[in-house]
DNA sequence: CCGAATGTTGACCGATTGGTCGGGTTCTTT
DNA sequence: AAAGAACCCGACCAATCGGTCAACATTCGG
């Protein structure tokens, strides 16, 4: 199954959380051997139970690095000031650059979180979600406040408007390069700006 | 693993039809033994090789139904007529029942679209997607001849924005219910409504 | 009433699964 | 240098995997 080199880096543990992340990432929890895994990390099956105690454990390492990771990358690229709708291009440009980079870390933690058969971390999963959940929140209801933005509209339901956006990008992007009336499939940034556009000015005249 | 009752209905190989479909939209492929199947449609495990001649293409076929069932509801759902706002509106909100309704088919053929390591049968779990979306993009090209929408948005960009929210908002449901700010976990034409009320207005005043 | 086609099954197969174990190698510490 | 801890692996285990097969049951046209 696995034909890539090992990988060399790092301490055994390390070696172990990388290749499984990799190999975790594209394929579901069942789809992955232990096998492939130490394989992928260039050492012998019988070594990664000498850092983790089981399968479970590992995946749970894993999913707890990626979503740490991904927190963190998260948090920095979201950080602005400015105008509010400023910070809302800014906000839906870098968040939306977060996760075309680190594709490997937003699949590993989105399947968990659509995984309905085995709740195994779910609650672990939803904490980034939060983070850009509540910081969404705030700036628009700061927008509001302060009067750059209509005060008759729910923060929270653009909010899910603005990250489902994104996330369905992520997820389509392959889908939608094959559909000739779509020019954005490609240009991610364009893609945020025309819908923070949309937003802002709405579609009627 | 399966402490299900044998589902008795229809013919042979629509009971393990419906078993295996069951049982994929919960949890991914390799996850998913033939032996729980058999179990799950109350025959033996042998018998399912005599309808279909290996695990493959048993959830390919599986895949074909979902995927056929699917476009066929969410194309009847989808026809209206009216002005082009009403016919908006009747759109986002049909579309999302359609997803909640038949959470199986939908959580089927999206996992099929996300999984990167085995393109089973991608571009077979796209064609919902066209439908859809140059339905929804006639739709709004009209309404830009028609002078009822600005002619200055590119209707592609709405279309993904308006699929993107309901999907989101079917995949994230269970995360979102958890927020106290967010008041439409359980709402979903509430939320379309909304949706569709701040594409057409904007957000600023 | 009979033979053929179709359904259906338990027993079985080689391969692979997650996981164990005893012993070897390397590192650290004194 | 000695000793103990940490690291690493080949061989092995029971269980389960997808899949096969020969045999039994049922149906059905002639």
């Amino acid at each position: 199954m696995g034909d890539a080199l090992p990988v060399a880096e790092g301490d055994g543990r390390q070696r172990i959380l990388t290749a499984a992340g990799k190999l975790f990432s594209d394929k579901a929890f069942d789809a992955v051997s232990m096998n492939a895994i130490a394989c992928e990390a260039g050492i012998s099956k019988a070594n990664i139970y000498h850092y983790f105690p089981n399968k479970d454990t590992l995946y749970l390492a894993v999913l707890r690095a990626a979503s740490h990771n991904l927190r963190a990358v998260l948090n920095e690229a979201v950080n602005a000031h400015g105008s509010v709708v400023d910070v809302l291009r800014h906000f839906a440009r870098s968040h939306l650059q977060v996760l075309l980079n680190r594709p490997e870390l937003v699949r590993l933690v989105w399947r968990e979180i659509l995984e309905k058969g085995a709740p195994r971390a779910q609650e672990f999963a939803e904490q980034g979600f939060a983070d850009m959940f509540s910081a969404l929140v705030d700036v628009l209801k700061s927008g509001q406040s302060r009067g750059e933005l209509r005060p008759d509209f729910d923060p929270a339901l653009v909010a899910t408007l603005l990250l489902g956006a994104n996330v369905f990008f992520f997820q389509s992007r392959d889908i939608l390069r094959h559909y000739p009336p779509i020019t954005f499939a490609d240009d991610p940034s364009g893609y945020d700006a025309g819908i923070v556009e949309i937003l802002l000015r709405g579609l009627v005249p």
